[in-house]
DNA sequence: AATGAATGAGAGTTCATTCAT
DNA sequence: AATGAATGAACTCTCATTCAT
């Protein structure tokens, strides 16, 4: 491969181990909180002296944004819709119950990053793109399935996105976590809907 | 001490000090974080030195213990019903939206707090009891409004109680505590309920 | 001794120890230059942790104050003219002269903190304050001297006092600074006054 | 490499590139002095990796000594007298007015380096070998001056040498720099030598 | 010649905790 | 009850130097 093609494109060794480091704070903040994130832990699980993270990330805060731009990526990939039309709603709901059972270091990196938001405006800002991105989604949602009929009409508002988007956050939250509450609150969502009694659609 | 100087700072008791010291820290873990409490600070806003606050909570941890006790005081002051059994349940979601509103900073505690308990099993344990508490309040208030014909009897379930909860405790998040976006969550859960249209009887 | 004369007059253990700091570091930036003061090295010398060190200076910068101040200090009581009118001129000389030759430390920090004063403004309003009243001293000796006629009339100038001044400064640079060098120096300027052949009265 | 790029960057021989590099970390340390002299910014002021100034020099001493090396030549070239015999000493005086108020980077550069060498007995030798050239320059000049009737015969003396070089070297400190003191200093000299009122011959 | 990546050693600073008074 | 002084341990960040390529 020519230089300048590599430069082009390919996945820079560079950007590989900025990827471990970012990966090795991302499990940091998920196992201990920001409050007990520390640079040496992060160098050390990638078996990096510490001075080489500071080679990769200027300084910690830098090193947070990348945990910020990951749990985003992570986040958003889930709230692309797909599946027949008539079941994105539903499928929608597996996808992120799915994502926040399986992935339990995303869930509380993502609770860890609003809370910080509160202190932090540059963090705060993402955050609630993205979380609007997420009501507009969910919203889109309501809307198609009422129009092709599959949800009563009143269903489609901003109020009932808030309902669901408020509900499925506050599964970040360790206290509200537990899979049987979970399970709960998901059945509910999904009874409000009226989607409890249908099969998945081929 | 003469009697003059010891009236200028009260009657004093021990209690009271702690009280002081407990409301510092929380108001400083409301504003930093866990992330940011520094006990000097703590100390400082009550204007006693550090060693002094040792003297009253032996380490930071049980002064944390403290501020877990105030929080969950304020907010189980709230969980108790009142008003006529008929509002009772809208009169809990006022009771709740007042206060997460109105107390910026025990919001930002008690999410700050359930987020530590993923570390902290003492923590985690009494969290989880008034969080089962407050779902077995709500499911109490579902129940009787069913009895007495205000609520459909499908609304009487666990999975009920489950998302109210649910997207109440979001409301921690500064994500989602956006003073609109509470709005709609609230509204979506009386009309949910078929709580909407009704006026709070005297 | 009641707290309150302690409070009001006598030299605080605080103040002692901060006396101490301040002299352990004046004499690591003799014999090392800024370039080689380390804040450790100043507290392990006076046998204090480091973190004691800034419990009296809170930052490196405020322990490099003190040692301006202790400089100055030192510095400034040379100045100071005494002994009969008709001698304080060569008295001068002589003092300077002692002081640069026995304290060869000042000379070394007071070189340093020359050269650092280039990069710090505060420090550099501070010792240009040092240097002026120096010259205005040396003006002053000059003036009297011819008033009484112990000097020709065209010796009172700034031209005379701002060679003077620049000699002996220059003899804080090691460079300059060799006995044998010195010696001359002092020689020819007490020649060019017409000082040389007189005996010190009593 | 294509000749064309090659020709950008001139003639780039090893030894340019070390002068380069020397100019780069001489007005580092006239800028920030020893103490803030870092390695990666002389790289990084002549555009080459911090790997790569090991190359040309192995260690930071070893740069240090070609600025040393550089700092004794622009200075030494100056020594060198010119001009009629009878003007030289006047001439002397005026080139290094010149250089000092001119090269204020030498200036502090110099200064810099007499207090490093202090610690540096290689420094200190070399720096003390031009200082005692410059002395014996000047005695030469004071000696043919006198033999060409233009001096008293008084003044050809090592005693005078050694206030005229105190004086001058006085002034690579900060303090005892400003335009106006230098004035007063120079011209203060010129009048003790009796050199005031003479026209520069041609 | 030149570079990106890596590192050991150490810098200044912070913090919960202790202890003598 | 309260404090000033002290400390060990740790923190983030820096820097001259090295090494494989």
């Amino acid at each position: 491969m020519s230089p300048t093609a590599r430069a082009r494109s390919a996945p820079t060794a560079k950007e590989d181990r900025r990827q471990e480091l970012v990966l090795a704070a991302f499990n940091q903040i998920a196992a201990r909180g920001f409050e007990g994130l520390r640079t040496r832990e992060v160098a050390a699980e990638v078996r990096l002296n510490i001075a080489t993270l500071h080679y990769y990330f200027p300084t910690k805060e830098a090193l947070i944004g990348g945990v910020l731009d990951e749990a985003m990526r992570r986040f958003r990939s889930t709230l692309e819709p797909h599946g027949s039309p008539a079941d994105q709603l539903r499928n929608h709901f597996r996808a992120v119950q799915k994502l926040l059972r399986t992935d339990s270091r995303l869930r509380a990196v993502m609770g860890e990053l609003a809370l910080r938001s509160a202190r932090d405006p540059a963090m705060a800002r993402i955050l609630r793109q993205t979380n609007d991105a997420w009501h507009q989604t969910v919203r889109g949602l309501l809307r198609r399935a009422v129009r092709e009929g599959h949800l009563r009409s009143e269903l489609d508002s901003d109020d009932v996105a808030a309902l669901i988007v408020a509900a499925l956050t506050s599964m970040t939250l360790p206290t509200v976590s537990s899979a049987d509450r979970m399970d709960q609150t998901f059945r509910q969502l999904e009874r409000m809907l009226g989607l409890s009694g249908h099969a998945v659609s081929a």
